[in-house]
DNA sequence: GGTTCCCGCCAATTT
DNA sequence: AAATTGGCGGGAACC
């Protein structure tokens, strides 16, 4: 067995290892967009996503709970969901903000109380869905004095909600970089047992991660060189970029193919017996965001068109999509805002608007006049 | 050392 | 009942 010459510099031919990058709920966010944000997609199925992502199926639920409560995908039936498009979160946005100024009257005075911004609002008139069951719509907030049992809706603790309760942060506040441990003491309340918010923390890293690959935040640091946090690009998040990308290329019927992801288990612990208290402490801290004035809009989109393809399948890219280098070495995957509305567009009118909250008529009008700003 | 965060157990929920 | 959906946190990869 002599020691292969191995491309790499590295130690002994260790072939593939596991690399946990390559396996981020934010790669595989991006390839799940790159596959089904096409057009003639309108629906998704879960098994399907998995299949093709090469992914177990619990981790297509943490990407599709994101992007649903971003408006990109609605649950249409059990497996099955409503591809919604980029031109959705707009909409989305606007009536998160919405809900973040209402429901947070954290301003004179002091206790406030009220209930924390949970709540969601998205719901669409089924148009003709079925069995339109009563359902039990909000929570109860019954804050009966049963001693601990609290039925503790688990919709309040979903990765959905607290991705909106995230980006309410950065829309209705006036902090420009947000750091996790910021947020989820934000969002928690405050005094919280490390243990708590340590799990908070580790959600919201998750969350970040796939806002990161949609281009709505971006990770930077606060200062030079200090503590990680967020900020905000939302709808803003383009590209300059040159604009060689002539024709786009002919991804037609092409995907189909099987997957190839590879099989690397992390390792294979075991026996890890359970056993833990936790605490289903519902917290009802309000928020003290000072809702002083609108975050963005203050300043005109960048103007000129610049048609910059690039997506970039990581590991698990299955299908064969317009695989383009990477820009050096640190993995930055780009999306094409412009095309991703693209594909159809109502025809009528073109309200100049800006981008009033309030009203919005539809997310397309809202959509391109914010990004393509032609 | 601290930070990031994947994996998958297993409990809620729905069918 | 089974199947679907997803909290949750251990602990390993990554810095």
């Amino acid at each position: 067995m002599a020691a292969s010459s191995s491309i790499l510099p590295e130690s002994g031919a260790t072939q593939n290892a596991y690399s946990r990058k390559q396996k981020s709920l934010g790669l595989l966010c991006s390839n799940f967009l790159g596959l089904y944000n096409r057009e003639g997609v309108q629906s998704v199925g879960l098994d399907d996503a998995a299949n093709r992502l090469g992914v177990e199926r619990r981790r297509i639920y943490d990407i599709v709970n994101i992007l649903e409560s971003v408006g990109v995908l609605a649950r249409k039936a059990k497996n099955q969901y409503t591809w919604k498009g980029f031109g959705a979160i707009p909409r989305a946005l606007d009536e998160l903000k919405v809900e973040g100024l209402k429901d947070n009257h954290s301003f004179s005075d002091g206790n406030d109380h009220g209930k924390q911004f949970s709540d969601d609002e998205d719901e669409r008139y089924s148009s003709q869905n079925s069995g339109s069951r009563p359902d039990k719509t909000n929570q109860v907030v019954t804050q009966n004095s049963s001693s601990s049992s609290k039925p503790d809706n688990r919709r309040e603790k979903s990765l959905g909600l607290l991705t909106q309760n995230f980006i309410k942060l950065f829309l209705c506040s006036n902090m420009k970089l947000i750091s996790l441990d910021d947020a989820a003491k934000l969002l928690l309340g405050d005094g919280h047992g490390s243990t708590i918010m340590r799990t908070k923390v580790r959600r919201l890293y998750d969350i970040a991660n796939v806002l990161i690959s949609m281009n709505l935040i971006e990770k930077t640091h606060h200062t030079e060189n200090r503590k990680p946090a967020f900020r905000w690009i939302g709808l803003r998040g383009k590209l300059e970029n040159d604009s060689s990308t002539s024709l786009s290329k002919s991804n037609k019927r092409s995907f189909g193919t099987e997957i190839t992801n590879i099989d690397f288990k992390r390792s294979r612990l075991d026996s890890a017996s359970v056993g833990k208290s936790m605490f289903g402490v519902k917290v009802q801290e309000p928020v003290q965001v000072k809702c002083e004035s609108l975050g963005y809009e203050d300043e005109k989109i960048m103007g000129h068109d610049s048609k910059v393809k690039t997506y970039e399948f990581g590991p698990f890219a299955p299908i064969n999509v317009s695989r383009v280098q990477t820009t050096e070495n640190k993995p930055k995957q780009v999306h094409d805002w412009e095309n991703l509305a693209t594909v159809y567009r109502p025809q009528y009118q073109n309200p100049a608007l800006k981008e009033l909250f309030g009203h919005y008529k539809d997310a397309w009008h809202t959509w391109h006049s914010e990004v393509v700003k032609k």
